[in-house]
DNA sequence: TCAAAATCAATCAATTTCTTTCAAACATTA
DNA sequence: TAATGTTTGAAAGAAATTGATTGATTTTGA
């Protein structure tokens, strides 16, 4: 411990000392600044007014970054196990130093959690929260390919979007759908998503389609293309049987997770 | 110790001793180059008001910008109060309803701030922690420009960003720049960014540059614009008046925070 | 649900540090 | 040398920081 530190050199130190540990208790910063409650308290209020840390009772947490997650939080609830399990399977499909695309979608976002370690990735997305996911880590690159942001899914879409996806190129492109029929083939329930998707389709070596198995043998709203423009489909155990040979019939890569 | 220095190379010699050691006292101040109290603080104000240190109660800190951590968050603490002085004084004028450019930046981010219960209003932005403080409010629309996620500032750089700028036009176009000089114009310090912010500035009606003083009469490295390309300057009052007056000479719309 | 324990916010006093003000010392220019 | 402006030091009142105390609030465990 150095002599006495100044009230703010001493909440820079909290701060970076809550960094590393998850969690911080009044009396461990008492101890280690050698300071009473009532300063440690103050250091904390001061740090919380700044919006630098989350003061919670008995002490304080590191700020989760306030990024946006309105329905995408609710809906990501349902299937969470699946999608996990998805998640874990797709992300294996990926070589380190590869180009991919991640799509919107809980699913993909699950996909995404799990390429987080990964070495020298380039992460091209119309997603805010895989954007959020992966920005500040040295070792991948971001690209976002703009455009207007869809507040329910927190995507961006449009015009610019497409135009952007004419100047990239992919390994690899991960798209969620809402359906996949196998007579309707892929369908979604927004129409100006669209456009936007069928450019997705065509920047990627291998397409690949995750969806849990409640959205398979289902029907959207707005046609998006045909299934044999997927390559591969990742799906669980639990989706449908012939669905799946189905699938496989028409040369499809189904894999199950 | 050297024999008497002037205030000017005594102000430098604090500068570097603050350096090395990670914090200065006013009385350490005071023994080494045998002066009283009352000039270590002006020394220590002096620099401050440049700032090129950072004022404790009781002494002095360099300022955070060696961390490897996310700087932005870091040094979104230095001049905390002139930016958020100059936020909302620029944030005054926005009229419901417009679009509005916002540039990277934590100045400009104050600005933001004070947009969010605007109605009506459309944001276009190549700044991360811009899109995410709009997302989800279903009052704004939000316009991201795309492009190559740059970590240390979390904005939005290269061909695809100067792309969508092609596509989009604003009333009024937010900027903050490293450096504003009367020689030398606006100057930022990555080149890589100049290209984009030149073509940021092209899509505006009304150019806004937002920059806390310490920033005034300042060159960086990389020359972006000359001052006429602004139409407007927001500072504080702490800058230097001569200079002030300079900018309206030339036109230029200069409003203190 | 209640009660004990922990935590908190609010307040006060003691100490340190800060700002302001003024006058003396010093340097600069005419 | 005289005049002017800048820098410095000293002193007094203002402000900030801290620790202690009190009573209120929240959490925890039965």
């Amino acid at each position: 411990m150095e002599t006495s530190l100044s009230n703010i050199e001493r909440q820079q130190a909290i701060l970076s000392l809550l960094q590393r540990q998850q969690r911080l208790k009044i009396a461990q910063i008492c101890e280690e600044f050698s300071i009473s409650e009532a300063t440690a308290r103050r250091d904390l209020e001061a740090l919380a007014a700044q919006g630098l840390i989350q003061r919670v009772h008995g002490g304080a947490i590191p700020l989760q970054h306030a990024t946006p997650e309105p329905p995408l939080l609710e809906r990501s609830q349902e299937q969470a196990d699946e999608k996990a399990r998805i998640g874990k399977l797709a992300a294996g499909l990926v070589q380190d130093g590869e180009t991919v695309f991640l799509g919107s979608g809980t699913t993909v976002l699950e996909v995404a959690k799990n390429l987080r370690d990964r070495k020298g990735l380039t992460i091209i997305t119309n997603s805010l929260p895989v954007i959020n996911l992966f920005a500040g880590l040295e070792t991948i690159q971001v690209v976002c390919l703009g455009g207007i942001l869809r507040n329910s899914e927190l995507s961006f879409i449009g015009h610019i979007t497409e135009q952007a996806l004419s100047e990239v190129r992919a390994d690899r492109v991960f798209l969620g759908v809402r359906a996949v029929d196998l007579e309707h083939g892929l369908t979604n329930d927004y129409l100006p998503e669209t456009m936007t998707d069928r450019a997705i389709l065509k920047i990627g070596r291998e397409v690949i389609v995750v969806a849990d198995h409640t959205k398979t043998c289902r029907v959207s709203t707005a046609f998006l293309a045909p299934l044999t423009s997927m390559h591969t489909f990742i799906t669980t155990r639990e989706a449908d049987e012939s669905f799946i040979a189905a699938l496989r019939e028409l040369g499809i890569q189904v894999l199950l997770a």
